[in-house]
DNA sequence: ATTGCCACTGTAATCGATTACATCTATGGT
DNA sequence: ACCATAGATGTAATCGATTACAGTGGCAAT
């Protein structure tokens, strides 16, 4: 035993009295080795206080034990929840999880390709539906191809698997909801227009609005970027029109907490003067004062879903079904954002 | 060349017509190679679509290429800004990020060393400094030593390089912005006991109290745990006190929030009622109504430094000072949830 | 011409675990 | 008694890149 570097699996097998071979069968297919080898190759193990290099076995086994998470915006509470679902479905497995941050990485495309190569994980779950197509068209092509599933959001092509939520139907509920409080004037705020869920959502909504027979002006589809920020400023288009919607359904939480945030501050409240929907249901929605009325959705479920569903076409890539979405339940959550038109 | 497997440094090797050695001098040392083959390298591995396989490096030079970072808790925006921070710098030096939730993983003893085992990572920023001493002392003991480094929180001992706020400073700020208003009766609403934050925070506040010669009592030192909720619970047992301080200081925003959302349930107005001052800054504090009066932490700051010091300590792992702190300033932002006594 | 040095490139050992294949032993069937 | 078979273990090739060491050729100094 050699004090001053790590025990290598050489090492046990000589405290063990026993091959190489045999440590590692020990160790990784236990039940092919006698019991009695086991325990001793164990004890040698422990006492030797044995960890496997990854680097050698990855090297031979040729996969990684990793995954890479692509999450649009760190900073985002809405993701990191997710994220946290993801982090411990995958730790349960054993598996590694390796986060790339694809705004900030956006920029530097060649690193941000090699992240995504074999070598460095085994499989992606993004959160981010925007990948380029170039980058698409990557992970599909022959040699680079990996598997790779989506959650929440989804790629515009729509030929990967994912975890979503029923978002036309959210879309629908808040409107309904919205349409039942007796509005008939009712405005949307929206992502960044290339984003698939700003997309969705928008159509639910519209579709909702006709159904219901009312009416939609393309300047009462407010464009924002999932921001405060962005909220705020809607707010202040909102304050600058002669007719405006008595409604907002917002595309995300955090767009209607600044929409609800400037409008106070210019001496006008919510839902006295303005109805405001929010949609995710985030922690602070709640506490928030008024607390928000939204649309919620499972975002830790989602996590775990987008992982079992890697998890089994990294398993058996052969017959898995290239296109499976699993869709998860969405609900309205009724609070003090929204009332009643007077 | 071969189609159906991902191109390797021989094929590259044979493409370009030099040795292996030469192909990887000219990707990874360039200057060592002629100027005219290292172009015929760069080209054939263009050509092949040539990536290297991180797992074979990685077992040759010893290293991981990547680090990993221990959260406490995914879910808490605090805490994913600050990851923004380590992501982004550490991408650009080519390093990968493996997340652990700490949270989710300390019942599982077993994965979680595992993970912080050399073959995984060659280092660990840790923004929880609640790690358990069996933990600190595996880290710190011979074979299975590796660089660490803190980031917003440390360990109890203090004995690994930080990156932190000057939090005593911070307390004091916010309690003199408090007693300049008026207040002389004055709470404290801390985390988890055990927490370094709280600790040094009550300190803070504590000294800067009796300095300022304010009466402290017992029961005006609240106990949550940092979360939106146990903010709410703390609102419940300041309204069922009979002699209330006027004020509180909060260890973080969510829970000032918390207590804000709590009392205006409760019919009661922040700061009319009570000031209600937190720490951190976090993005909806300037949002939330009343916007929220706290201290900020420059939370991208507090990850890019971390990382730097820990790449500083890979790089000449001799002669770093193992007990480096970089102590970064603290501000009063000073909104609407605190007001004069009246 | 000889020597020494430098710049460059090639050969082959190496990192540590896994696993195909070979070997050996024991067991049961005939 | 003999063979087939299964179970247990060992031997050595293997994964793919890096790098110590050993050339090789060219040029300048002597």
């Amino acid at each position: 035993m050699n004090t001053t570097s790590t025990p290598k699996i050489k090492d046990v097998a000589i405290a063990a009295g026993v091959s190489t071979a045999t440590v590692s069968r020990a160790l990784s297919k236990p039940e092919t080795v006698a019991e009695e080898t086991r325990n001793a190759v164990l004890d040698a193990a422990r006492a030797t206080g044995y960890r496997i290099n990854h680097a050698a076995r990855n090297l031979r086994r040729q996969k990684t034990g990793a995954i890479v998470v692509l999450v649009p915006n760190l900073g985002n509470p809405f993701f990191s929840e997710i994220l946290a679902g993801i982090e411990s479905t995958l730790a349960n497995s054993g598996m590694g999880v390796l986060m790339v941050d694809t705004q900030q990485s956006q920029g530097n495309k060649h690193l941000f390709t090699d992240y995504l190569h074999h070598s460095r994980a085994d499989g992606i779950i993004s959160l981010d539906g925007s990948l380029s197509n170039d980058l698409i068209d990557e992970l599909q092509s022959g040699a680079e191809s990996q598997p790779i599933v989506f959650a929440c959001e989804w790629h515009h092509s729509d030929i990967f698997p994912s975890a979503r939520v029923n978002n036309r139907r959210g879309a629908a509920l808040a409107i309904d909801h919205l349409y039942q409080l007796g509005h008939r004037d009712i405005g949307y705020v929206g992502g960044p227009p290339g984003n698939v869920l700003t997309q969705v959502r928008a159509e639910g909504a519209m579709n909702a609005l006709t159904e219901l027979g009312c009416k939609t002006y393309e300047n009462w589809s407010f464009q924002g970027d999932f921001s405060l920020q962005s909220g705020a400023k809607v707010a202040q288009e909102w304050l600058s029109m002669k007719t405006r919607p008595t409604a907002l359904f917002c595309a995300n939480d955090e767009m209607a907490l600044g929409v609800i945030s400037e409008l106070h501050a210019n001496g006008l409240e919510v839902p006295k003067h303005l109805s405001v929907i929010g949609f995710d249901d985030i922690d602070v929605a709640q506490y928030f004062l008024p607390p928000l009325t939204t649309i919620s959705q499972p975002r830790l479920e989602l996590g775990i879903t987008a992982v079992n569903l890697l998890l089994e076409r990294l398993q058996n890539s052969a017959n898995a079904d290239p296109h499976e979405h699993t869709v998860l339940p969405v609900k309205l959550i009724n609070r003090k954002s929204t009332a009643a038109l007077c």
